[in-house]
DNA sequence: CCCGCGTTTGAACGACGGGTCAAGCCGACC
DNA sequence: GGTCGGCTTGACCCGTCGTTCAAACGCGGG
């Protein structure tokens, strides 16, 4: 924020930024060296200075992107008391489009292409897994708090059911990020919060907002 | 299976199959004109004799494949009588690689290209929609066929199910076709039944493989 | 003020691959 | 057996990038 140029501040992830921003509207088919320079105000040449090869970039900046992505949920998260409520926080940030800050084209898009990359690309795969369990192991630390304090009660593990909650998302995302006439951003929360009371033992708040 | 060249038979046909095949194996990005033509042993000049350009072979690929699936299920489960076990063949058939007669790469891999391809792509973003729905609504046909033989009960509605159990479907098969250390075919089957089991109101039977 | 080096530029190179096309092939039908 | 027309071929054209590179820039230290 103050007058001093970002330059070399850390023009890595400029470049990381400019390329998370073009892939979201593009598409990672779609994206040439010289968009992402465009986007980040510089030369296409200065791209491969502080990048080996285009392929290392994209790469570097899908998981660039969820990462930033993770970081904030989970700092928001921490600050929230209630397992109950953090879980619901959760799910709403899960929802596409749900909250007004984001455009319809959000992080999933980023992780759909991950799951294209990490189908071929070992790298890719690795990163992916990491980031998937970072993820889940989120949704299970909830979960095992909400059992600690009795919010929650099942007879199935935390992990067993962040997986079953994490992989509802996922697929329930997806049809609301391609935009589904069935399924609405607010169906899609309604279900999630749904399964997740009848598979956590807890009842539904009587609707608010 | 007779003697006759298939020639002209459907050329069509065999070259869908043939992109089919090198989409599944080499990823949409890598997938030249070439490779296709290669692969269905004729010259790269004969692809676009029969489609006016590589992207609309390309998408016409991807549904045809998932037709292709989608029929073959269909037939099969038309002839189970239980509702119950018409899910678990359902299921069964969804989980990449637990049965046999396929490799690591499937359909699914194919449907991740479809996702990507449907966000920006209107043309595939309707195909897209239709076969969801169609998948969801062959599930939602088999919940009401156990609902009205009382096999099942919920007060939920069949499509609300069906949209829950695909998009669990969805997410664990990603996980699995990831090869996540986490999520192995059988798991991934079993919390499907699981789940299934839960929300219809039926009870998992005591393990039969 | 000047040097030196990390940064930045943008023109140029070269590979790659989609799409075109003129020419052959071949079976059907007369 | 000749001719017509749909199939098939593969060489070629041409635009589009990823990548390279020599030159310029500009800041910090001497």
């Amino acid at each position: 924020m103050s007058g001093t140029t970002p330059k070399s501040k850390d023009r890595h992830q400029e470049i990381l930024d400019a390329a998370a921003r073009v892939i979201t509207d593009r598409g990672l088919a779609e994206t040439r060296i010289s968009d992402i320079a465009e986007e980040a105000g510089v030369s296409p040449g200065l791209i491969l200075y502080y990048f080996d090869s285009k392929d290392r970039l994209l790469s570097e900046a899908l998981t660039y992107a969820n990462d930033q992505f993770y970081l904030r949920m989970s700092r928001e998260i921490r600050r929230i008391p209630s397992a109950r409520d953090q879980l619901a926080r959760l799910i709403d940030l899960s929802v596409p489009g749900l909250l007004p800050e984001y455009g319809r084209l959000d992080e999933w898009a980023l992780w759909i292409e991950v799951w294209v990359r990490a189908l071929r690309d070992p790298e890719m795969a690795k990163d992916r897994e990491f980031l998937d369990q970072r993820w889940r192991g989120q949704i299970a630390d909830i979960i095992r708090g909400g059992q600690a304090s009795a919010e929650f009660s099942s007879e199935q593990t935390p992990e067993e059911l962040a997986l079953r909650l994490a992989s509802l998302i996922d697929g329930l995302a997806i049809q609301v990020i391609m935009e589904d006439s069935q399924v609405t951003p607010e169906h899609m929360r309604g279900t999630c919060i749904d399964v997740a009371a009848r598979e956590l033992g807890f009842e539904r708040e009587p609707v608010s907002t």
